[in-house]
RNA sequence: GUCCCGUUCGUCUAGUGGCCUAGGACAUCGGCCUUUCACGCCGGCAACACGGGUUCGAUUCCCGUACGGGACGCCA
């Protein structure tokens, strides 16, 4: 690779802040990162952003992890760890304050707070006055303070957001804000530009909230003398009450999706389509995302979060997955479900009979259950409907018919059923019927010869006579009532 | 309150001045298919927030209003 080229390739980052699980918002992000990345060529990256020593845990950092395994996001370089360059992140403060750019100030949190309060009594938006900057006696090591970046008085700051458009924000709107906390630490919007920097981020691709920092951060990058990255600040999701998702409002682990049922490429696909779309494609593969994806076509108005189109695409990605994809899947559900030990053959035989008419892999697994286990009671409703005693006769018929089939196969199941329907002069669904209580203990299965020949003669006989006498009891006691 | 951003069917969106009596998808309603349930197929309902401009012509451009969201921390 020559010089060119590595000047030409694209980084992005993503950078949660570990204080929690990584909810389906932070996994949308992460993947217009990835997808911006691949899609170019570049190099997708996860910071994680732990200044806050206070809460960030390192259980948050193995669920995020996880959460981006699952989705097959996982970061070409990194985890890195912001903390890690802590060092480096006040030596660039200090650094500043020699070259006049930042300064010490030593106001209390008792002087911001009276200040944020005179200020909201006169209606202004809340900010630091700047009573530091110019002070003449020389600070005191004594007396605690931070580090203020000299933010620019006059002019504004203009950005060409890659989504937003233009976005231009005057400098009288900004204050000098906080690059050192007074026990040294840096704070977030440091941090942010230092390590963007030094890791070569070319494209910053983050939610929207973050609009209202991108101003401080290009001052920090222009102080420092470097050149910022290009910026697209992503529309947020909302929830159904229309407000932004958080981990303390509405949003739940991308983890808990994994457990509902979902495959990763849906929530993939449904999240993609959430702000960004290419003509009228509803359904893309990861290949199609990568291929098709630019940012530049991203919408820029907040999107709900509707689970019934994730539903419906989930139930999409399940009908042309490949076998070998849904089969340890399909498998952990029915373990889950308490089926114990799933056999895998009997799992294969039966997977295309249900995954049409599953949305998740939880439906799934619980449309399949009966395969494992003979129905423990019938359902009184499905019983009253279709174990009428005029049924009885011809379903004893069907029994002794199937006991005598050599053949047990789909063709010939169908075989016999046609013949005893045509001897007693019924319907298919008058006989089928029944024969789904007897085999489900329910009325609805997918195909019954399906069902019948992969459950094989032995327990798909025994279902049906120990229903059968079930039936016979029933029409006696009510004969006699 | 101040600043920034947004506003097309219930929801996700197409649409970049005439192709729009506004297209697709989910949901919903009706029908077909059918051994049930799904799938699939066919069809219905349903939207350019409002008011001013600009223009021969605005969903598309400009301004304002309303509504919604975001940000205003020694959190990220």
């Amino acid at each position: 690779m020559n010089d060119m080229e590595l000047v030409m390739t694209t980084r992005t980052r993503f950078a949660p802040s570990p204080t929690g699980f990584l909810h389906i918002g932070g996994a949308r992000t992460a993947l217009f990162c990835y997808l911006f990345a691949r899609h170019t060529g570049g190099t997708y990256i996860l910071r994680v952003e732990d200044t806050d020593r206070e809460r960030s845990t390192h259980e948050a950092v193995a669920v995020i992890l996880q959460g981006l395994e699952w989705l097959g996001l996982k970061p070409d370089e990194g985890p890195f760890f912001q903390s890690d360059a802590t060092d480096l992140h006040r030596q660039t403060a200090l650094q500043l304050v020699a070259a006049g750019k930042a300064y010490r100030c030593s106001c209390t949190r008792e002087e911001l707070d009276a200040m944020r309060e005179e200020q909201r009594l006169r209606q202004e938006k809340p900010r630091y006055d700047g009573r530091c900057r110019e002070r003449t006696d020389p600070p005191s090591d004594d007396r605690p303070y931070v580090i203020r970046l000299k933010t620019p008085r006059d002019g504004e700051v203009v950005w060409d957001d890659m989504i937003q458009g233009r976005i231009r924000v005057s400098n009288g709107e900004l204050d000098d804000l906080i690059l050192l906390r007074s026990d040294g630490s840096p704070t977030y919007n440091l941090a942010v530009v230092v390590d963007d920097h030094h890791m070569g981020i070319t494209h910053v691709i983050r939610g929207e909230d973050h609009v209202s920092n991108t101003p401080r951060q290009i001052h920090i990058f222009e102080a420092l003398g470097w050149t910022p990255p290009a910026y697209a600040h992503m529309p947020l999701l909302h929830g159904t009450d229309g407000a932004k998702l958080s981990k303390r409002h509405g949003a739940v682990s991308v983890l808990q999706y994994r457990d509902n049922g979902y495959l990763p490429e849906a929530v993939n696909n449904y999240l993609v389509r959430l702000g960004w779309s290419h003509g009228d494609q509803e359904i893309f593969t990861m290949v199609e995302m990568v291929a098709l994806f630019d940012v530049h076509h991203v919408g820029r108005s907040a999107a709900i979060f509707n689970v019934s189109k994730l539903d419906w695409i989930n139930g999409q990605h399940i009908r042309s997955a490949a076998p070998e994809v849904l089969l340890p899947e399909l498998i952990a559900h029915l373990e889950r479900q308490g089926i114990a030990h799933p056999d895998p053959a009997l799992v294969r035989a039966l997977l295309p009979t249900v995954r049409e008419r599953a949305k998740t892999m939880v439906e799934m697994a619980d449309k399949s259950r009966f395969y494992f286990q003979a129905p423990q009671t019938y359902d009184d409703k499905a019983v009253r409907k279709h174990l009428r005693p005029e049924i009885l006769d011809p379903f004893a018929a069907l029994v002794a018919a199937l006991t005598a089939l050599s053949a047990w196969d789909a063709t010939a199941l169908e075989a016999a059923f046609k013949s005893v329907i045509a001897d007693h002069d019924l319907k298919m669904g008058q006989l089928a019927q029944p024969v789904r209580v007897a085999i489900t203990g329910s009325d609805v299965s997918p195909s019954i010869f399906d069902v019948l020949a992969i459950l094989g003669r032995d327990a798909a006989l025994a279902r049906l006579n120990a229903c059968l006498d079930f039936f016979r009891g029933r029409c006696v006691s009510e004969g006699q009532g």
